[in-house]
RNA sequence: GGGUUCGUAGCUCAGCCAGGUAGAGUACCGGACUUUUAAUCCGGCUGUCCGGGGUCCGAAUCCCCGCGAACCCGCCA
């Protein structure tokens, strides 16, 4: 019903549009049909995504909750209520200290990270520090969420039926996880962690047996390995009540459990966690008897390797260090575009993403024509998911972002104004906007952290030493030469030097480059009293 | 040991997931402007779409087998 048909070329069939055209409408349509075949309620389809709280979060942990997002986008778009649960996973326990942060944290390894002092001194712990800076990440996109705490969802109970049913299966649990993915352990220990009411540590504390009719367990905290570490026990026996005491699923069961407690039936996953939803998959159809959520699995975000971007900054690309350079839509496009594909993600892709923003801008405006229909079809559709389904009415004005990179480059002081008279000089803009000079803004980090100019060895000969020197008197003068470009043109030919060649030099002594814009307002624009300064060192 | 992704112009990559003329940017070469807006415009060049098989009227695209690269899992969450 929401589905268009294209004319194909040529003898090509019709061709099925669902939805705009994009693998979210793609996607949610399988989830839809999946639900249909399911016979399960839709009257409001839940979609999950989880955050980790251990660590900084890096860009593509906004991922999951971005596309989760898309997805729900899309049921909406298809006449489905839907919405986003982001769950914190922040009971989890802290296994190793992340880099640059402080060493102290060592004394709270393998405790909640919910119960551990926020290093940065901002928030009530480590845990909500980190989760609320991937929430603001997901509050400047635009991404609306239901915020749901692991801490409370324990404390409050509200998984304690599907611990339950898991205790008492736990036999079965442990055998199928050796079965799917190697793992032994489970099938000697219980898959759920309490926290050691003596020591106050996670993963510590072995849980040996279940007793079903007081939801209890009994627990020693003899100690386990996190990586290649030793972590002792601090011996003690006891005894957790898991509807209200603090502890909580090991992996390879705990999304099964949410997914049955709060009716969720989608959920992306990164492919390093592959295993644990394979076996999630299996609890929640055959455990707990609740046919888990659609899947779809996406590639890890890397850091693009060996490059060093900047000492201050480090090589974590983060949202909010994204958001100095580019705007919300530039990390949406980057999270949108496709979900397979992406192996390296850099802080020097925003401008190209800044620039194709602008290009699927003047697609969907019709500005730019592409000759394939369908293709046209899926470009609007990507951009009116960049804009969460809301796009702009009209278009906003748009300078390239490379072209103001340049320019943010010349004029450091004064960058606003004179970036922009400059661009109205080129005839790029006809005046000053919000838009724009927010553009410039972020254009002009970039090239304050990035683009920083290498000092280049010039090779000069004594005829044009001379030419140089004549230049530098010109520019020293009291008056403003009215025809800079002009004289040095003819600086160059008197004495006998191709002006090709000149130029070249007074680029690469000014710019570090062959070549640049015009010359002779060009010096004027960085003040003329430096450039014979810079000149001079070259006589 | 298990798994996933990727391999397309000199370079960076798009196109593949929904088969239909192999593309963009950049680089390079020529020209337009008597002197360069990191230009612009016009024209040109560049391919074993990793290799081999299969399906199909038709495959860069789908399937299978190789080769190469990267990553994940094989602690734990």
């Amino acid at each position: 019903m929401w589905a268009i048909h294209v004319k194909g070329i040529g003898i090509m069939e019709e061709q099925k549009i669902i939805g705009k055209g994009t693998w979210i409408d793609k996607l949610a349509d399988e989830l839809l049909e999946r639900e249909k075949y399911l016979g399960r309620d839709t009257g409001l389809i839940r979609v999950e995504s989880g955050l980790g709280a251990s660590g900084i979060p890096h860009i593509g942990s906004l991922g999951d909750a971005v596309r989760a997002y898309g997805v729900k986008l899309a049921l909406e778009n298809f006449g489905y209520k839907s919405e986003l649960v982001a769950y914190s996973d922040d009971l989890d326990g802290l296994r190793k200290i992340p880099e640059g942060l402080p060493d102290w944290l060592k004394d709270h390894i393998a405790k909640p990270v919910s119960f551990i002092p926020d290093p940065f001194g901002c928030h009530d712990s480590y845990g909500l520090h980190m989760s609320s800076l991937l929430l603001d990440g997901l509050d400047k996109l635009g991404i609306k969420y239901k915020f749901q705490r692991g801490v409370d969802t324990y404390k409050n109970g509200l998984l304690k039926e599907q611990i339950h049913t898991i205790l008492t299966n736990s036999k079965r649990i442990g055998e199928k996880i050796a079965e799917l993915v190697g793992q032994e352990k489970y099938q000697e220990a219980l898959p759920y962690f309490p926290v050691c009411a003596n020591c106050g540590r996670l993963y510590t504390a072995v849980a040996y047996e279940y007793l079903p009719d007081e939801k209890k367990i009994r627990y020693r905290c003899s100690g386990t390995t996190i990586g290649s570490k030793v972590l002792d026990g601090c011996g003690h026996d006891g005894i957790a009540d898991i509807t209200k005491d603090l502890g909580k699923l090991a992996w390879k069961v705990e999304f099964a459990a949410r997914w049955q407690a709060f009716d969720i039936r989608f959920e992306a996953y990164g492919k390093d966690i592959m295993d644990s939803v394979k076996v999630n998959d299996w609890v929640s159809d055959e455990i707990l008897n609740f046919q888990h959520p659609t899947h779809v699995k996406y590639e890890m975000f890397l850091d693009k390797g060996g490059k060093k971007i900047s000492k201050s900054l480090g090589n974590v690309v983060t949202s909010q260090i994204w958001l100095r350079y580019g705007t919300p839509r530039s990390i949406l496009l980057l999270l949108y575009k496709r979900i397979t594909g992406t192996r390296e993600v850099g802080f020097e892709d925003i401008p190209a993403l800044m620039d194709e923003y602008h290009e699927l801008e003047d697609t969907y405006f019709g500005k730019i024509k592409l000759d394939n229909e369908i293709k046209t079809i899926k470009t609007k559709g990507l951009y009116e998911y960049v804009n969460l389904l809301n796009p702009p009415k009209s278009s906003l004005p748009y300078v390239n972002y490379r072209l103001l990179i340049q320019l943010c480059k010349i004029f450091r002081e004064d960058r606003v104004s004179r970036v922009t008279k400059k661009l109205i000089e080129y005839g790029t803009i006809k005046e000053s906007s919000p838009n724009v000079d927010e553009l410039i803004m972020l254009a002009g980090n970039y090239a304050d952290d990035f683009d920083r100019p290498v000092k280049v060895e010039v090779q000069i000969d004594d005829i044009s030493k001379k030419a140089l020197s004549e230049l530098s008197d010109i520019l020293v003068g009291s008056d403003e030469p009215a025809d800079l470009q002009n004289s040095i043109y003819q600086i160059a030919k008197n004495n006998g030097i191709q002006p090709k060649d000149f130029f070249k030099i007074l680029y690469q002594i000014i710019l570090a480059s062959d070549r640049g814009p015009k010359i002779g307002p060009f010096i004027l624009d960085i003040g003329r009293k430096k450039v014979a300064v810079a000149l001079s060192e070259h006589t």
